[in-house]
DNA sequence: CACTACGTTTTCACTATCTGAAAAACAAGT
DNA sequence: ACTTGTTTTTCAGATAGTGAAAACGTAGTG
């Protein structure tokens, strides 16, 4: 009853997909060091992980042999490594969509004086991918955030036109009161040209984000930008329809593929 | 003794070192796909890599299931995937040096009206894990760099500062005449408070650089400023005075560890 | 300082899991 | 339809990874 084998044919296990086991499991340890604090003890991430202690210590070796993975000298706990920032801008170096938007950003950010990001939606989190900083108040810069899809405009924008697994996913790890929201609007936000949100945390910004259409209609991410009150429906349109004009001009050079 | 396999190791081959196997596979086909091109074809990355072709598929289908890479369906070639991204974000987010240096960058940004951006060194390569755009001239934003170290200013000032083997594994990536500049050059590096560099391409920008020293003496990042000429002494003197006091806050407030 | 409690690391025998050679599907180019 | 270049699958065999348990460190406590 662990790893339902290859040969033959898949036994629907519990959580059995393909693949080299080594490597899934390798994988599900780095995805448990991305959720808890920064560092974690090998006790616990046996545990979580269900594997025996032996082996998440060898995979853990394995991939601080790498840099995937770091083990803090002093407690000997484990946590992400910076091997992963080093191949994550090799990707995003390469990514058409951020030349495509690049031009766009920092005019943007001038028009609007507000603070500008391109985010995507990565496994049912919203992951930012590129950001120009404006004069917004306060040094509360919270750069390379990662949150629950539907915690944010751009993320709620992004799901919605999303398939229906990344959908089901963004629901299950949403809080009760947004998921109820969630359900009823969802048609409304997938045909939305603009959506505004102010965060439940008030230390956050509140946002309208765009979302950014390829040449085969796919919702490829979410540009936003940053707002000081939801509530100033002029502004708030102001700010779509700039970013509006912007997230279609970078779609169009996006082209089919 | 550890590493050298306890469980008989007669060939002492080429590239043997611990840790599993099938994870020292999966790495290294990870590092293959951020050396060439965006996408890259199967029996180009068996060759390159010395797996058996069965064994680089595997390898890259079970990477593809977890996201970590992805396959073009047109051409059905591979490339570096999202989860790298997120996992970057969820590594960066709680990263000290982040939190550290944030509440001056935009600060920086507006005392020297330019770009602003923090570098680390990771195998060898200058990755830039954070940057607050200035007005500078021209939309050349190449952000999310990653760059020969000895190609930088800031990484010039890593590299001088590292230990021995990142030394050697960026001379034996630069240039030959980049070489012979390090050679003379090293110790004042290594000294020096500040570095100004115009880089090979003139499409990209000159930067002053200056470390970040934690409070154990060890330099983990480099913070830099774009500029527009090298030659004017005066102005790369002011620019390293502000970034220099600004690293110095912050490399207080890392600690010890 | 010896004792306890907890977490990390290593050892070891077993067999499940990954591997390579070869062949099968697939896609273009001639 | 026949090449040439791929990517993908099959299969038997042995490497390479696994879990139980024991050894090693390292703090905390009386």
């Amino acid at each position: 009853m662990k790893q339902a084998d290859a040969a033959g044919d898949p036994v629907e296990g519990a959580a059995a997909r393909g693949g080299l086991g080594t490597v899934r499991n390798a994988v599900q340890l780095l995805e448990l060091l991305s959720e808890g604090p920064a560092y974690q003890q090998l006790t616990d991430l046996a545990e979580r992980s269900s594997f025996s202690i032996p082996t998440v210590h060898r995979l853990l070796r394995s991939l601080v042999l790498a840099d995937l993975v770091v083990q803090d000298p002093r407690s000997s706990r484990y946590g992400l490594g910076p091997e992963l920032t080093r191949l994550s801008n090799h990707y995003l170096a390469r990514l058409p969509l951020l030349g495509a938007l690049a031009p766009y950003l920092s005019q943007l950010r001038d028009q609007l004086g507000a603070t500008i990001h391109v985010q995507t939606l990565v496994r049912g989190e919203v992951v930012y991918v590129d950001r120009v900083d404006g004069q917004d108040r306060g040094p509360y810069r919270d750069t390379h955030r990662v949150h629950r899809a539907l915690d944010s405009a751009g993320g709620r924008l992004l799901v919605s036109r999303g398939d229906e697994e990344e959908w089901q996913r963004a629901l299950e790890a949403a809080d009760a009161d947004v998921t109820a929201v969630a359900e009823r609007e969802r048609a409304a936000w997938a045909t939305a040209d603009h959506l505004a949100l102010a965060p439940a945390d008030p230390m956050l910004p509140a946002e309208v984000a765009v979302p950014v259409v390829d040449g085969d209609g796919a919702t490829v991410a979410a540009l936003a930008a940053n707002v000081e009150d939801v509530e100033d429906t002029k502004r708030v349109e102001l700010v779509a329809a700039h970013l509006g004009r912007a997230a279609r001009a970078a779609g169009r050079t996006l082209g089919h593929a």
